[in-house]
DNA sequence: CGTATTCGATACATTAATGTATCGAGCATG
DNA sequence: CATGCTCGATACATTAATGTATCGAATACG
């Protein structure tokens, strides 16, 4: 055992659940480790922030040793870029869908909050990688408009979404649409932070179900 | 020049212009090479955060050397929780000040807006350190109610400038008021990131000047 | 089947970061 | 004014992290 010792992944056990481990054995095996990678890096990312980050920490979280990641990519930073590309393409998935299976009737503006809730995954993860996104686009000026592009992009679903379900309601808007949009996204946004946090006395539910409603009220008025 | 080269700090100039450089050549040294730490910690944090910041960086941002940081604290976490502390305290101070100096009359909704401005410093510095902090208390269990206590200090003393306008205005609260002013708080943090992350359409005065009111009017209403 | 190629595992050299130990200048106290 | 002590500068040993170079197994292709 002088030099080669193993050659299947370290533990195949500590990978993703995500993606089936051995899944379909003749595949294109260098995407399905692509895929392991970024599954892992969003696990280590979430938990240790970019700046916590080491190659080692990530192909491990993988299961996977360091050839597989200078093979992949080149810098960590490179990875983050490659998780924030994959996720948002994921919640602008998720948005168009929650447009498209918006309920023809039966409509209120509490199921907005509802709505909301379906739009983005509410786990932990995705909240700490946002607020790492957010900051990582704070503090690299090259970054940053493909960033806020992702984030516009997202927004004017949104819009799309609250204008329908307020004209559905027999409202409009007493303020540019876009200014309730983010405020919706502030409120959301702001409710995840609070209950991950374990702030006492304010829940997400009671965001999205007491407050947003009574917002929208008073930023619409009947038509 | 075998080992000992030069004693003075490596160039004063360089260090945080908050505080007199030589001040008061007979004081408290210490304290001083404290302070300036802290100061420097401030700038490289919302530099680079908690995770991009070595004791290098740190001491060299400061003006010292690693002698310095390692007299005075043992690990970058520590620095990191002093930072916190202080600038908590900071927050609170002027939080009461804000208080003490609110207008007796003359006073609208939209002046609500002004009041939360003058509450917390909204520098960039300020922002991206708050940013941080919350993503470390997310992600550290052990100091996470340190934090939440902050935070939620912060908070009432949020309630208490609220309820007093809200009366002066001849209104109350249609919902908890706690709920109105994390309302409040989410408005304005969001506020304060879309403005430095530069999101077209958007700006911090828009959302304190036009949002800020009409919402505060949809959660209250008349005595 | 055999051969070329691709991908990821391992080893190694290099650089960065840490923590400790030592030293001397300045300040305070007697 | 001398003596002790505190604090911060420097050097050094150690450990962590990086990036590159090499190799072999599996896959693709003929």
């Amino acid at each position: 055992m002088s030099r080669r010792a193993a050659t299947a992944p370290v533990d195949p056990s500590s990978g993703p659940p995500s993606v089936p481990p051995t899944a379909a054995a003749g595949r294109r095996r260098r995407e399905h480790t692509r895929t392991r990678l970024l599954d892992a890096a969003v696990r280590v990312f979430a938990e240790h922030g970019l700046g916590g980050v080491t190659v080692d920490s990530l192909t491990k979280a993988a299961g996977f040793s360091r050839g597989a990641f200078y093979s992949n990519f080149s810098t960590i930073d490179e990875v983050f870029l490659a998780v924030v590309d994959r996720q948002s393409r994921d919640l602008l998935a998720s948005a168009r869908t929650a447009i498209e299976s918006l309920p023809e009737s039966d409509f209120t503006l509490e199921s907005i909050g509802a709505i909301l809730g379906t739009i983005t995954p509410s786990d932990r993860a995705w909240f700490l990688l946002h607020e790492e996104f957010t900051l990582h686009a704070l503090r690299h000026e090259e970054v940053r408009s493909a960033y806020v592009a992702t984030e516009q992009a997202v927004r004017s679903e949104v819009d799309e979404v609250l204008g329908a379900a307020l004209t559905r309601l027999g409202r409009r808007p007493a303020l540019p649409l876009t200014q309730i949009s983010e405020t919706l996204v502030a409120l959301y946004l702001h409710g995840l932070g609070t209950e991950h946090l374990g702030v006492g006395g304010i829940s997400l539910d009671t965001v999205l179900g007491e407050v947003l409603p009574r917002v929208l009220l008073g930023l619409s008025e009947p038509l």
